[in-house]
DNA sequence: TTTATAAGTCAGTATTATTGACATATATTA
DNA sequence: TAATATATGTCAATAATACTGACTTATAAA
């Protein structure tokens, strides 16, 4: 598919290449978030539920507008999704120590149970993909994804770069 | 990050790796995907014509129903999209020589000139991505992207499987 | 001739997202 | 302290994407 140019590290991209990269996440990811819709859609919840859940998962105690950095919407946006989750048990809202302005997120025993629901499958799926293709390949998926994506979000997967 | 087992090709799979598989899919997503976006919006268009105008451009003379196939959407909401970009001229329909039923579609001059305008930046984000990666980097990418999707998916990608 | 398929349409509804305008509480700065 | 900025929330209006369900038309296949 890519060749390398002999005797150097530099590649050949046809436009073949780079539109076969443009399907491949297109297809990887409309089949990654999939399941997680048809679970949610049951529960009268949507992929913007989904994500709160996950990231406050994630990143237990985090604010609004960090939430809002991440998601890339607006407050009135998050408003709603948040609200919901909030007064049906499923996301807890704390001021800050610190600020007290801030609402400091957190999931509840309920909400912690959405969340893996929701994410087991994403997890088996890609523990059934990096086991498949071995560390190797993993390594690479990590260096172009990384390419990918903005440098402001680049700095969220440098923790170990040493 | 991901550690290889001394002697052995298998992974250790910790639940940060996998939870970092999630977000780099996500952020690697988000950000290939809003740029195009907004290129769109000041044309009254939306990320459903982007994908539209993508595939019919890939595989000029596809059927509506592979389109759909594709884009995992409901006739109905094909229906707007598709309607509107054949009015303004984006798409031209013919029907099938073999089956007279089917409206094979293809991009117009107008078409394929939004086409090179919304994907340009994507190519060059993707080409950016893989020189930055390397050879080797981009065909782990490739394997790991194929496991995530569906195998019925998969097939598009097999053209040379050799 | 009956049945199935490809495509399209009409109606109703839900979710996600936007912009703009304000409001409240708290923090920071002059 | 007073003025300003920030974090969050809310109201209202609007747009885009998507869904389900019920039909229709044309053509193909059994």
């Amino acid at each position: 598919m890519v060749e390398t140019k002999p005797g150097t590290n530099l590649l050949f991209l046809r436009d073949e290449d780079l539109r076969q990269g443009i399907e491949l996440l297109f297809f990887a990811y409309r089949d990654f978030t999939a399941e997680g819709d048809t679970i949610l859609s049951k529960q009268k919840f949507g992929r913007a539920h989904h994500r709160v859940i996950y990231f406050v998962g994630q990143y237990p105690g985090m604010s609004v507008s960090n939430l809002l950095d991440i998601l890339s919407i607006t407050k009135q946006s998050l408003s709603r999704v948040l609200r919901q989750l909030v007064d049906e048990g499923y996301i807890d809202q704390q001021p800050g120590t610190r600020d007290r302005r801030q609402r400091l997120l957190t999931l509840t025993a309920k909400g912690k149970e959405l969340e893996q629901l929701l994410t087991s499958e994403q997890r088996a799926r890609i523990a059934a993909a990096y086991k498949n293709a071995g560390a190797d390949a993993v390594e690479g998926f990590r260096k172009v994804m990384l390419g990918i994506m903005e440098d402001s979000a680049r700095h969220r997967f440098n923790e170990d770069k040493t």
